[in-house]
Formats: structure tokens, sequence, C-alpha cells
DNA sequence: TAGATCATGTTGTTATAACAACCGATCGGC
DNA sequence: GCCGATCGGTTGTTATAACAACATGATCTA
């Protein structure tokens, strides 16, 4: 990432490498006449930088007071969920994977963003079909940093859940995740793996999971046949307008 | 929010308000010399203004060609029960609704079943067509029990919010609700409502709402287009051994 | 002593300026 | 006619500069 990116880009990584080591949650960051005179760099560029760790959550700022580092809480979400594949396999329908593809690429901008890797940096990708009592459900897309991914290459992905292997031999607890769902179509590859029709409604997720310390470590794209899975949760009413955090 | 507030956000809130009216997705609005031109801003502010924008899904930037209007997409985080109306208005995006129908019909089965009615019962059914910045993003169909629907019938749905007025207007506090969320495919009705092509990717949504009780009191069915919304959530790890994925 | 005021340090807003990177079309040479 | 170079238009990056708004603690005043 060295010389040719921005010079935003490089305070902005420069900080947070320090984000667990030097800094913690609560400290305050250097303000920004001394992140000037540090990186040697004007106001507007390290103000960039500082919203962009704003943007990503990781750093608050407050007028008059500084810059600093966030407390990782953000994990609201009161909300109990239930269903999913937990319901398949609740339901004791035997579920395994047909691995189509197992293979070292350059990461993608969106898994690289959801890793938290820098540019140009190397993933596994694992690419699986699931079956339920023998007939696909979904297509998934497993990304996972290449030390961990050599490891679980290794290991029997076809009757073995990776979640499973991550924690219990790979010494990688996983702590939660944060999932995207969207409604899509089957193309023409997820149509013949999936065995639907091209066009077919597809229940897609990206599902980030993270280890403790809040570091991502995998990164998935599922693609459900939409007849096949239903989400549900149950919400609280949001408290009384006017006050709120 | 006139004068006091900065002038980027005076920009800012001054091209929304041209977002479904004189721009439409795909044009390209003004580039950043005309806008300055234009508000009698510096290109600081201009460029603070579009940007904004970018971060907010509204605004697409192409480095060498200009900026562009973006197809209408929301991420909802679900995190509490919220109505669209205020969904947009998190979003700082001007929202409408256009009534298709109101009418008193015999309670289907799945109505019955998620509003606890008996055979033969009846609802009140409001279908209606959710905009956002102008576009057609949702189709939804209310039902109510006839006693609420009947109250209900007689206000103002284009401009005011269902949920409030069951809540200010008819006594009924909403507490939760019970989410399930699907993909699937337009049909023609939908097509032509959400004005996009028959077969294209929809969320759809039923949602029961609950007043103090435990009460059913509002049962919809939501059809976003696919390609506008994206839901969110962030779950801690179901600590269940033995099985998960 | 309690309260108001001020000084200082901090982030927030805005202007001006220049150059870089990129896109698309036009123009030129072969 | 085809292909490369050039040019005008656009967004991206970065520096310098000044003032505003706010927080905190010290100082001043009644």
């Amino acid at each position: 990432m060295g010389t040719n990116a921005p010079l935003y880009a490089q305070v902005e990584q420069s900080l947070v490498a320090r984000l667990g080591v030097s800094l913690h949650p609560g400290d305050r960051l250097p303000t920004e006449d001394e992140l000037i005179d540090e990186f040697g760099v004007s106001r507007i560029t390290v103000r960039r930088a500082v919203q962009n760790l704003v943007a990503r959550n990781l750093v608050v700022t407050r007028r008059g007071q500084g810059s600093f580092v966030a407390v990782p809480s953000f994990t609201q979400s009161l909300t109990a969920l239930t269903g999913f594949v937990e319901d398949m396999d609740a339901h004791g329908l035997p579920s395994r994977a047909r691995v189509l593809r197992v293979e070292e690429i350059a990461a993608p901008p969106d898994v690289r963003a959801a890793l938290d890797l820098p540019l140009g940096a190397r993933v596994t990708r694992i690419q699986r079909v699931r079956l339920a009592v023998g007939h696909p459900v979904s297509f998934d897309d497993t990304y996972l940093p290449t030390d961990l991914g050599r490891l679980v290459a290794q290991d029997d992905l076809e009757n073995e859940q990776i979640f499973t292997l991550l924690e219990s031999r790979h010494g990688t607890p996983l702590t939660e995740a944060s999932y995207a769902m969207r409604a899509s179509t089957a193309d023409a590859v997820l149509a013949d793996a999936l065995e639907v029709a091209e066009g077919s409604a597809i229940f897609r997720i990206e599902r980030t999971s993270y280890t403790s310390g809040l570091r991502p470590v995998d990164y998935e794209v599922l693609h459900y046949r939409g007849d096949a899975i239903t989400f549900t949760t149950r919400l609280p009413r949001a408290r009384t307008p006017g006050q709120e955090q």
C-alpha cells in the first residue's frame, strides 16, 4: 500500500495499526496539530484520515475536546434471532456440502473491506453447494485470510462445518457476526448449481464473522434458494421519540 | 434548518430536494464548478455536500465523468420496529405513499393466523405503494381488524403514518413485531406497481405488530424492490455446541 | 465563596489555489 | 481506415489560511 496510496489513506492506516496496541478504547488520539507534525502533512489530510476512522466507527470526535478511540460496544441488537439454517439442522435434516472449488486469489474489494485487509492481500476462497436431504439449498462463497484458509483447506469440508473447524481445531473462537441480506435472482451459474430456473428468487446473505477483539476472520456470501429459507426475527418498538443517544 | 446550518448541509439538502423531481436515477448532477456558481460557495463546500450524498448512497461519482444520481437503495438496520416513513426520515429522505385501495374483506387464512382472528372474521385491507425520493420502493398490504381499520380508513393515509395513527390517535401503542423475510420475484401486478420488470427480485416481509398484552393488531406484507433495500443485523455467536452455520 | 469572564486548546467550517488522474472525443499521422 | 496523441472537462488529492464553536480550567469580580 506504500507510497502511491493517498496520504490520508496512509495516515489512516497508520492510526489503525495503533488501535489495540498503543491506543485503546477511550484513549484520546493525538490532536490534529500533533498529527500534522508527526506525518508532515496538512490539516486537511489528517482530518480526512480521522473522518474516515469516524465513518468506520473506530473513532469518535468531540469538538473542543479531541478525538477518541471508540468503544467497540457497538453490538446492540438486543434481538434474539431464530430461524435460518439452524432451523434445518434443528429439523434433523442432514446437511452436507459439495465442494466446488478451493483456491487462493487476490482479495476483491468487498472481501478486503469485510476482512479489513490491505490492497493486494490474498485470501482463500471456498466455493460450496450445501445440500439438505440431497437437494441443494445454498451456494456459498467463503473467504478466509490465507493463514487460516490454508489450514481449513486441508480439512474435510464436505462433512464438517467451517465454523466448527475454526473454533475447535484452529483456535479461532467466533464471537459475533454481522449480516447483510438482499433479495436477488439466479444467474446461469447459480441456477445450475442450485438446480433452479434462471431468474429464480435468491436470498443473498453476506456474513462477516468476528473473533475476539472484533477481528474479522471469515467472510461469506451465501446464496439461498428463495423458496428454501425464511429469516425470522422479533423486534421491540423503538423507544419514545425525543431522546436517543 | 435555514441559515445557521453549515453551508454544505444546505447545499446537500437542496440537492436532495431535487431527487425524484428534476433529478432521476442515472442523471448527471451539475458539475462541481456549476454548483459553485449556483450556490456561491467554494469547491470544498460543494464537494463535502456531494460526498455526503455518496455516503448516503444517493449519488455515485465517477472521476473524469461526473456525479450521477444513484438508483435509490437503502440499508436498513434490524434493531427496532419502525415504519417506512420513520426509516426514510432517519435517512433524511422525502417519502410519500400512493394509496391504491382501502377495502373490507373476509380475512384470508394467513391474515387470520397472524392477527389471531376466528374463521369468517373481516379485516380492513390497505394497499399502498411507498415512494422514496420520488420512486417506488415498496408495495404494501396492511391488514387491520375492522374496528381499528374503520378508524384508520378515515384518516389521511397518503400523508400520515399508520403506526402514528394507531399509537397517537387510536390508543393502540405498539410494543413489538415479528418479522418473516423471504426472497421472491415480481409478478405482473408487483412489477407494474414498482416500475420494474416482471421477474425482478423482491424482498418480501411479513410483519405482525403487537400492542400491549402481545395482542396482534397489524399484519403487513411488504414487497420491497430487491435492488432497493439491504437489511443488516449483528448477532452474537449462538452458543449451541454441535450445530451451527 | 460563588458566579461570571477569559484564555487556551481543540475540532468544525469555509475559501483559495494548484496539480493529478482519469474519461471521452477530436485530431493527426501512417 | 485505423491507431495513437492531444485536449478539454471532470473528479481526486493536498496545501495554506482564517475564523467559528465548543470545552475546560484559571482568573477575576461581587
